[in-house]
DNA sequence: TGAATCCTCGCAAACGTGTGCATACAGAAT
DNA sequence: ATTCTGTATGCACACGTTTGCGAGGATTCA
């Protein structure tokens, strides 16, 4: 029986008009007596219309979807760039198709190719680790495209891009340690996010040196990785800078950071007390170990907003320079100046 | 220019045929002579088509597509159930839309109009806070619905549904305070989640009269407040529990168990030695607070994976019982067994 | 050779909507 | 009475697919 829903020629029907008229007097059109429109709305309402998004779509070669493909929801970073996102997206209306890639360039360019499909407006990369191939044939698609803190370098020729600066947010972590007086730093990072790991690592060798520091190789700690968590990652290769002899860890990101919090915690040596420990990304967790963590600030969710705001100009055929968001240190309870023994 | 991407009519053309055998062609039909076919799909790739899901969806009534409602993206439980859904969403090749709706019964029902109108196959709400009438409504959309840990009492009778077992992981978690020697236990629970709230408040009395011990009113504090996040609650409420008298807390998740611990922690009261803390949900961050938290385990993504396949059991016509997932104690670190003095 | 059968393929309708253009009718102006 | 200017509405096409049905040609069979 009448699983159809009504469309606007059964309203037309039941009006006795057509339904061209019918599509009219629903868009408020002037051309429709305001008899004939006011009537037509209340059929619409009795009988329950609901617009088909799908018809429309085809017609106005519009959907007002995008795409949002995120390495993985659970990851409570990007969970908060999806926040900013969906609400941007759901106050202009347009809807937000979300997917995940789990960091493989493969199943990342396979759902941008799914949301091309259907057809989205436009596509959103939070994290993009896709190769140079894709990146070409993902330009052939024609489809307005904004990165958010993308992995793969060179990508700002061919796209729009919304990050946070790493160099800055870096810098600002090693040199809060400086002044705290510590003299041996290391550092603490993952080779599975290229661009971001290499930035920070960069910054970080910058400020030693312009501080005059003393740089030793096995002060740097890149975990090749793919699979382990994060947490894991800082768990298992924290001890090994200790044993270095760093009286202080600029972590990759606070999973990382919080990792390197618990192997200390297990062995009981101090923090701050013994070393200081700052992160990167200042996610929840963050303020609820013990100690508090001091970490690097991302506005997260402002990350998400600002790419979806460029993407509604790109839509609206402006013009959207690329925005770099500034990172900010927050101090907490897990650094302490360091009193020379 | 040729903004416009390649239909099977281009195709058609290149070929010389119509465009019923390209479609044809293209589905692999055995009405098209293999040459053909051939040819033709020879010709697909070349000319780089992609098939238009939104013409498609028109024609066959049927979208490929659900939509997901969530109160908070954001939130680690949800996060870990929207990985669930999406996860089988995906591997069945249908796209997923997202949505939060804050608790709120308006945006909630929003969303769900919304989804309509792209007219998705089915739509997932967690959390659903909706009202009768609005329920009423969507049942109208006649769109197969199903809800994950619903906050609303008497809607399994017209939806599906997955849930965990509220009652039978309080029991765990109070049985578990029990057991370690705790007379006097406290809850610590949230108005804004109606039903879970009152099951495990129920659960907690229930057990509590079942092993014949004490009950007070003051033992039991439930926040009204809608806005306060659930560190908050925690951190505000915990001391008032402390204050009557409880040597053991039982809250209703781990962000308001996190929060009391934190209060404890700046007050100097010692977690575990001089109150234990049981929380719900196993979140991530229930790891790695100090101390670790005793918690009840809810498989979150199991939650989302389940009603995903619902779902599709419900679209493909198959029956579709409710089911209910069962919760576990994770012992951890806050709690101990109480020696009496 | 004629008819029956099979294999390929095109025609046209349908899904639900938006919109340019023609048309019908009203009243006003000539 | 005729022409003109609006105003209100319908016709028809378009968007890109899928699919029932019919038709044409080749093949087979009697």
């Amino acid at each position: 029986m009448g699983r159809r829903s009504v469309s606007i020629q059964d309203i037309a029907r039941a009006a006795g008009v057509s339904h061209s008229t019918v599509s009219r007097a629903l868009h408020n059109s002037s051309l429709i007596s305001m008899d004939v429109r006011k009537h037509i709305q209340q059929l619409a309402v009795d009988m329950g219309y609901t617009p088909n998004a799908i018809a429309q779509s085809l017609q106005m070669r519009r959907t007002n979807t995008v795409g949002l493909v995120v390495t993985s929801i659970g990851d409570p970073f990007w969970s908060d760039v999806v926040r900013g996102v969906e609400e941007i997206a759901r106050s202009h209306h347009i809807s937000v198709f979300l997917s995940s890639a789990h960091t493989d360039p493969e199943q990342e360019f396979a759902a941008i190719e799914q949301f091309h499909r259907r057809r989205v407006d436009g596509v959103l990369v939070a994290d993009a680790h896709m190769s140079k191939a894709h990146a070409e044939r993902i330009m052939r698609m024609r489809v307005p495209t904004v990165l958010i803190n993308c992995q793969v370098d060179g990508m700002v020729d061919w796209s729009h891009s919304v990050a946070v600066d790493d160099a800055l947010g870096a810098r600002l972590a090693v040199e809060h340690l400086i002044q705290l007086g510590h003299r041996t730093i290391g550092y603490l990072g993952v080779a599975n996010r290229p661009l971001s790991n290499t930035r920070r690592l960069g910054a970080y060798r910058t400020v030693l040196r312009e501080c005059g520091l003393n740089q030793l190789p096995e002060w740097e700690l890149v975990s090749q990785d793919q699979l382990l968590e994060d947490a894991t990652i800082g768990e298992m290769l924290a001890p090994r800078l200790l044993d270095a002899g760093v009286t202080a860890i600029f972590c990759y990101n606070d999973m990382i950071a919080i990792g390197a919090l618990l192997a200390c915690n297990a062995r009981g040596i101090g923090v701050p007390s013994q070393v200081s420990i700052v992160g990167f990304d200042d996610i929840p967790a963050a303020r609820f170990v013990t100690p508090a963590l001091t970490t690097i600030h991302q506005p997260k969710q402002r990350l998400g907003s600002q790419a979806m705001s460029i993407l509604l100009d790109l839509l609206a055929d402006r013009v959207a320079p690329n925005v770099v968001v500034t990172p900010t240190l927050v101090e907490r309870n897990s650094t302490r100046p360091w009193l020379k023994e």
